[in-house]
RNA sequence: GGCCCCUUCGUCUAGCGGUUAGGACGCUGCCCUCUCAAGGCAGAGAUCACGGGUUCGAAUCCCGUAGGGGCCGCCA
């Protein structure tokens, strides 16, 4: 049989991390098993729309290349895909359930979640009574005669149990008596995730069902609902959450969720989505670094883990500088350009730039910092910074260096890295020494900081040589 | 409060009855070196939450306890 996984998102307006990691698990299982990757928009709160919140889904599946086979936007054999515009079919299958007695019409007041005022939230919390089962037919008549405005619920005998085998989390067993008769279908005709997720998973053909573990408790009544309708029961494959630095479920109030703040942070997509990969799974071996073509062919939902994982951004950083690395030179060049300011990338050799720095880039978002001295010099720089004890020089030193350094600099009839780096050892050896005491008071004084991306002769090569020599007898000024 | 789930270095994890409990990030040191990184090497870091069993033998199996998380919405 075919497998058909699907990624089911309610426009909320970012795209979170954890859910993006669900995504990507059900793409891989699809893709691994030449099955379909549906895309489904769970738009049944009209009270939570978000505008264009759709487009956020759509952006996110695809700078992250989860590309899907059918979806409101490209269509497929059994939409519509977006749960809004398949109300009447809701409609049909609560009726069925009325029919056959798994369901009932109540007229009740809503019967809201009350948030604990912050007193314990000991005390049970009680779920609906059920009083609306119990009407008789002509109580249902008559109130339907009045146009009362009504919910259909799911009917659960309180006796018994229902289990399911969890593909991660194995066999699961709830008493009736702790399932509530849920709500099917809402007053104003829409149906909850309670019902619309088994009644579309069912008509969609989807095989392996994959969403966060917040929804084990809730499944028993979902089996319910697919043994009423007699449907076969999907896999169900429930997976832990990701927690945030604190060891709570990682949420806003706590620093980057969504997708978005980790682009905008400078982290490759595909970076994220490798971390995020290992957050629940491992391949088994101690390969940590993959592309998504890895991933899809390594991944294998039987190796997905029960145990929450808590986000480390510092190794999600580390990763990405692995990415980087591995980026093919002309497409970092693409991505730093976007980071260099205008005066680097209009008077410098910058694609040079990209290739002394690409090694040693771990987020996009540094490539500013680490660059802006290129740009310009800051002469207020301390000349402390000449005073280097390992390379033994001091402020005399190095203003009697640079004093030489300048004029063989000078004189050089070219201007590029073999020829700088040739009179620079050249000078060295003739003075006896070693490169360090030579190179040290040349990097501080045309760079105007003790660290920089590169050595003294790249950044010497980049900034040309009128600028070099400037930079040269500023330094040669302050000391 | 009821029910469900989880628990191996600080973090992500390997392990599926017999291992010096392995790897990665981070951290420390050394090497390399024109700085910082990167890279290479080394090291510190886990009484496998705790307590009972079962067994010749348990991180691995069973039962409790504790801690953490989740659900109990006309939210998903």
């Amino acid at each position: 049989m075919e497998v058909r996984t699907r990624f089911a998102p309610s426009p909320t307006g970012y795209m979170h991390i954890g859910n993006l990691r669900t995504a990507l698990y059900a793409y891989l299982h699809a893709r691994k098993n030449e099955g379909k990757f549906i895309l489904r928009i769970e738009d049944t709160d009209q009270a939570r729309l978000v505008e264009d919140s759709v487009k956020v889904i759509y952006e996110s599946l695809r700078v992250t290349g989860l590309e899907h086979d059918e979806g409101p936007d490209i269509g497929g054999p059994v939409g519509p895909y977006v749960q809004s515009a398949r109300l009447p079919i809701y409609r049909q299958y609560a009726e069925r359930l009325l029919a056959e007695g798994h369901a009932y019409r109540c007229f009740c007041e809503k019967h809201e979640k009350q948030e604990d005022a912050d007193e314990e939230h000991d005390g049970p919390i009680l779920g609906y009574d059920g009083r609306c089962s119990r009407l008789s037919e002509a109580d249902v008549q008559a109130n339907l005669a009045k146009k009362m405005p009504y919910v259909i619920r799911q009917k659960i005998d309180k006796e018994g149990s229902t289990s399911f085998n969890d593909f991660v989390y194995g066999p699961i067993t709830v008493e009736h008596k702790q399932l509530d008769d849920q709500i099917l279908l809402k007053r104003d005709g829409y149906p909850t995730y309670n019902f619309a997720n088994v009644v579309d998973d069912h008509l969609m053909g989807i095989t392996h069902v994959m969403r966060g573990c917040e929804y084990i408790s809730s499944t028993p009544k979902y089996i319910l609902l697919y043994k009423a309708f007699g449907w076969e029961i999907p896999e169900h494959i429930h997976l832990p959450h990701i927690l945030g630095p604190s060891g709570k479920k990682l949420s806003k109030r706590e620093g980057s969720v969504a997708l978005s703040d980790f682009l905008n942070k400078g982290y490759l997509p595909e970076a994220v989505l490798n971390y995020i990969a290992l957050l629940g799974w491992n391949p088994g071996t101690e390969q940590e670094f993959f592309t998504k073509a890895d991933l899809i062919a390594k991944f294998d939902i039987a190796r997905i883990g029960k145990a929450p994982a808590m986000f480390d951004e510092t190794k999600l950083a580390w990763l990405n500088a692995q990415h980087v690395k591995a980026l093919p030179p002309e497409k970092a060049h693409e991505l730093f350009l976007k980071f260099y300011p205008e005066k680097i990338v209009k008077g410098f050799d910058a694609r040079k730039l990209t290739g002394y720095i690409q090694g040693k880039v771990e987020k996009l978002s540094d490539i500013p910092n680490m660059v802006s001295f290129l740009a310009g010099l800051d002469e207020k720089y301390s000349a402390e910074l000449f005073v280097h004890a390992k390379n033994k020089t001091t402020l005399e030193g190095s203003k009697a260096v640079l004093k030489d350094l300048e004029a063989i600099l000078s004189g050089l009839p070219s201007w590029d890295y073999a020829a700088i780096l040739a009179a620079v050892k050249a000078y060295a050896e003739a003075k006896g020494a070693k490169l360090g005491p030579v190179m040290w008071p040349l990097r501080i004084a045309i760079s105007g900081q003790a660290v920089t991306p590169t050595g003294a002769v790249e950044i010497a090569e980049l900034l040309g040589k009128p600028e070099t020599l400037r930079r040269i007898s500023v330094a040669i000024g302050k000391l």
